[in-house]
DNA sequence: CCGTATCCGATCCGATACTG
DNA sequence: CAGTATCGGATCGGATACGG
């Protein structure tokens, strides 16, 4: 993905954050602290590795997700939050998460999340 | 478009909603109340009408935005936001504005800002 | 373990023409 | 004014194979 130079409002800038299937998701993954890839890949169902470094990258573009990685052997790369924007976004992002645990439960598919242990009531 | 009827985590589900390209954007748009579909083209700059009903649609469908047709002529019909869900998500789209204003002041994108009046300290 | 490249079907979205 | 139908290019994302 290329970063985009122009917008004609903030919103449609922050859409090209949100839009992928996985960005909100990865960033929700992140919300409690550092995470290496594989780490992040067990923590999130179904996604491909192609497609969670893909997304990780352009997090980073954006300076919303940042990476370190230590010298030594094994390499280990963690990823974690940007300071700013990406803390802010992890707001908005717990309220979808909650817009859709409200859904979920409304329309019955309590399954899942009483799989995944997501408190709803 | 179809609602899912299967989700493997709450944010894949909200995740259908504010993928679209315009669908942030329309509801920011009646964040203060209720417009026609005219009112509400004028407002989005760029949405074609066919994209603005569609959208508007799966909105409803999801039961974010509401549809209120007063009889008469000419027709006149009047678009807001659902009760619950729509007002939560309200919330968090609101904070996807500030960081996308956040994102424009930095890469010294202001000139649009200042166009359409949006305030940034 | 981390990261990149390619292929290909599915979907999105803009243009456009048409109806009541 | 409100709403529908169709077509086609662009983009997205899953599978898969390969390299550091």
């Amino acid at each position: 993905m290329k970063i985009r130079e122009q917008f004609t409002c903030p919103l449609e800038m922050t859409h090209d954050i949100v839009k992928g299937k996985w960005k909100t998701i990865i960033l929700y993954s992140l919300k409690d602290g550092r995470l290496s890839l594989s780490e992040l890949q067990k923590k999130i169902e179904g996604i491909t590795q192609k497609m969670l470094l893909e997304q990780l990258r352009e997090l980073r573009e954006y300076g919303l997700v940042e990476k370190e990685t230590t010298e030594g052997y094994p390499l280990h790369v963690e990823y974690f939050l940007g300071d700013k924007r990406g803390k802010m976004l992890i707001e908005a992002i717990k309220i979808l998460q909650l817009v859709g645990v409200d859904y979920m439960v409304e329309h019955g598919m309590t399954e899942i999340l009483d799989k995944k242990g997501i408190r709803y009531k």
